[in-house]
DNA sequence: CGCGACGTTGATTTGCCTCAACGATTGTGG
DNA sequence: CCACAATCGTTGAGGCAAATCAACGTCGCG
């Protein structure tokens, strides 16, 4: 990649850090923005008729996020961004998206890359609750995002794998007493 | 778009009539071609350790079809894709596929905003599993996939929605009586 | 220190599964 | 064209996994 367009991207995408708790989105608001995640961690998550929260994915170290609907049909958003960890990420807008997509061939082709990742990351994880229990989606879980159980509470867990922490709680004392 | 860019276009895709039951991919295989289905139903399953379906989406007229994982990999699949009527389908292999990309702008971008939308689908699906039942996954279907539900048994909508055929009898039953 | 967040455990309930049986419909070979 | 088998949808009975409701101990932090 020539040095120009390197630069480009450098100069596009712009470092933001984010201290727990903190919302990178909140719902009603258009997702304008992919969010590389260069350290700590990210949570997607939307609110059911109870006020309950239900965390479809995690974004740690060399992950993207977005909410891809809002994203792509520029619609207000139902879900929400937050961090679950001071985390820093670097942040590029849409009009700067598409202008290295045009201008630099290489980025055109690593982000359709990660395109495609999600997406079958996201039928994998379909794949799980159609088919796996609560217990095979929790080892999925420790693979798919090494470390971060020790990084986040329980509940949090439980959420993305649409369980009780009750449940969860229950599930890793099972899986310490049989291993 | 260009005449000849149209042209290009039909050239590659390669029309192709399935019947009922029958496979356009097996598990074992790589996963080299997209399908666009013009006519008809496919879809994409899974066999559990107890030699259990369970389906992972349906394409109807206008849907894409293919198993991102195996195609983006180049690996074997785990994964079939079979007809459930017969149906008739527009193939195109990767090659060309990337041929199209580099040659054709617009089928460039209309490309990415297919894969976008199966990426929002797929996201929106996990939101499902999170956080509703199993009679808003039947209701989401229903408007997913509009009259599906009257060409294919019921058994496979139950599959695709995670659970047993008789639990769906049930909730059929149940919004029978409610309405 | 005191309070809220967190994880665990117990008791009870519930949604869905499993097993089983049964009619209706479809399809097929003699 | 009929007889028989396979597929399909439904219903009932009983069981299990996970939810709910509730209580309690620990930890970290303002």
């Amino acid at each position: 990649m020539p040095d120009h367009e390197f630069d480009l991207i450098t100069t596009l995408m712009m470092p933001k850090k984010l201290r727990r708790r903190q919302y990178l989105l909140e719902a009603g608001d258009v997702c304008t923005k992919l969010a590389f995640v260069s350290g700590g961690c990210l949570r997607l998550f939307e609110l059911d008729g109870s006020g309950r929260e239900h965390i479809l994915m995690f974004a740690i170290e060399g992950f993207w996020m977005v909410d891809v609907e809002s994203w792509r049909a520029r619609t207000p958003s139902t879900r929400n961004i937050d961090a679950l960890e001071d985390s820093e990420l670097l942040l590029i807008d849409v009009t700067s998206l598409d202008r290295l997509t045009l201008s630099v061939p290489a980025w055109d082709r690593y982000f359709k890359g990660v395109l495609e990742n999600a997406y079958a990351d996201a039928v994998a994880r379909i794949s799980e609750f159609v088919s796996a229990s609560a217990e095979d989606r929790y080892l999925r879980f420790l693979s798919m995002y090494p470390g971060l159980f020790q990084r986040i509470p329980l509940h949090q867990i439980a959420s993305y794998l649409g369980i009780t922490p009750q449940s969860l709680s229950r599930i890793r004392r099972e899986l310490a007493e049989r291993k």
